[in-house]
DNA sequence: TAAGCGTGGCC
DNA sequence: TGGCCAAGCTT
């Protein structure tokens, strides 16, 4: 957006798009959501958290088997980490988790199990940063907080044909400024909830202007420009890694692993692992895993089961070569796991499927 | 502050 | 099909 025009145009832009958003919201969204309406802080926060990043087909039914397991924050607060671990299981970005678990036992513990009613506390929780916060305190207590999501950046962008990189430092206070001028402070609840649904329906990446309320005004759109908005400037670099995973077995139990530390996956368990920078084969593997793991004495079952993921910034190669032990041993840094309680630990995605494949029925 | 964190759906 | 995207946050 060009300077001159942050004055008087703008403004009139705004005014109409609120009056037409909320028009559009009320007598033709039919969007249905579990947690839409809600007024409860916890069950907000949790949907909130859960979307993150997320979309919402993908996120539902972890929503109603959270709250079916935990109906409120006490229940989350009091629950063993691993059962919370293992209901979050599959959908990603699992620091989400660990922070659920610390804030839930903070308000609990400290704020006497009352979630934060102003804003400023609510940005203080875990796991919490300045759209969780907009959203939980316009939902739930209609406080005059912008949320500033993908479909808002999107949304904006287009709008008032705006180029400033949304991933920039400085695009993100634009877009913050202009969200929060936009935002009618007595409707902040109903309009950022009608704003996401707009994006979501109908200002989407590939935009549905034919249907738009707003197509009149969009600038974008006049100038034709709507799939090259938002701008976005950062290059994504991906990284490529070989997980060897020496599944080790006696009997009926499998030496198992819980991930530590900063890398993906944190807390998430896992099998015995040989991890290289190339591809190398099972000899090679195994001979590492000798060395590494001070086993020698085994017998390989398979060797053959490889398969790979994307990441967003990670292209990981798996390779799973299953072997049993004659007599039990320790195995360095795992714990030995009866196979039918395998079920009930937390692992990445790709494991979760190599188990229910190859696993269960060995 | 820029980089990193999962998974699945879409075209 | 591979790159992009989805109700972001932390360090």
């Amino acid at each position: 957006m060009k300077q001159a025009e942050t004055g008087s145009k703008v403004e009139m832009a705004d005014k109409i798009f609120v009056k037409k958003l909320l028009s559009w919201n009320k007598k033709e969204n039919r969007r249905k959501m579990p947690w839409k309406g809600e007024k409860n802080p916890y069950k907000i926060w949790l949907s909130e958290i859960i979307l993150q990043q997320t979309r919402v087909e993908q996120g539902l039914k972890y929503y109603e088997n959270f709250i079916t397991a935990f109906p409120n924050i006490q229940a989350l607060a009091n629950a063993p980490e691993e059962k919370v671990f293992k209901l979050w299981e599959g959908l990603g970005y699992y620091s989400r988790c660990r922070n659920i678990i610390t804030t839930a036992r903070h308000i609990c513990k400290d704020l006497g199990g009352k979630f934060p009613t102003d804003h400023n506390s609510l940005l203080q929780l875990k796991g919490i940063g300045p759209y969780t916060a907009a959203a939980i305190a316009s939902f739930a207590y209609n406080l005059p907080f912008s949320v500033l999501d993908g479909n808002v950046f999107r949304i904006l962008s287009r709008i008032f044909d705006i180029e400033t990189p949304i991933d920039s430092t400085h695009g993100k206070k634009e877009f913050s400024k202009l969200a929060q001028e936009v935002l009618p402070l007595k409707r902040a609840g109903e309009y950022n909830q009608a704003i996401m649904d707009f994006g979501a329906l109908i200002c989407k990446p590939v935009p549905e202007c034919s249907l738009c309320f707003f197509k009149e005004h969009c600038m974008a759109f006049a100038l034709g420009k709507q799939l090259l908005l938002p701008v976005k400037e950062k290059k994504i670099t991906i990284k490529e890694r070989w997980l060897n995973y020496v599944v080790v077995k006696y009997n009926s139990e499998i030496a198992v692993h819980q991930r530590k530390g900063q890398d993906i996956w944190q807390q998430l368990f896992e099998f015995s692992l040989i991890e290289t920078r190339e591809r190398y084969t099972a000899n090679q593997i195994l001979q590492l895993f000798e060395k590494e793991f001070g086993i020698s004495e085994y017998k390989v079952q398979d060797t053959q089961i490889e398969t790979t993921q994307k990441l967003t910034h990670q292209l990981i190669h798996f390779r799973f070569i299953t072997i049993s032990l004659p007599r039990k041993q320790a195995v360095p840094h795992c714990n030995w796991v009866p196979l039918k309680n395998i079920k009930e630990l937390a692992f990445p995605q790709s494991l979760k499927k190599f188990a229910e494949t190859y696993l269960y029925t060995l």
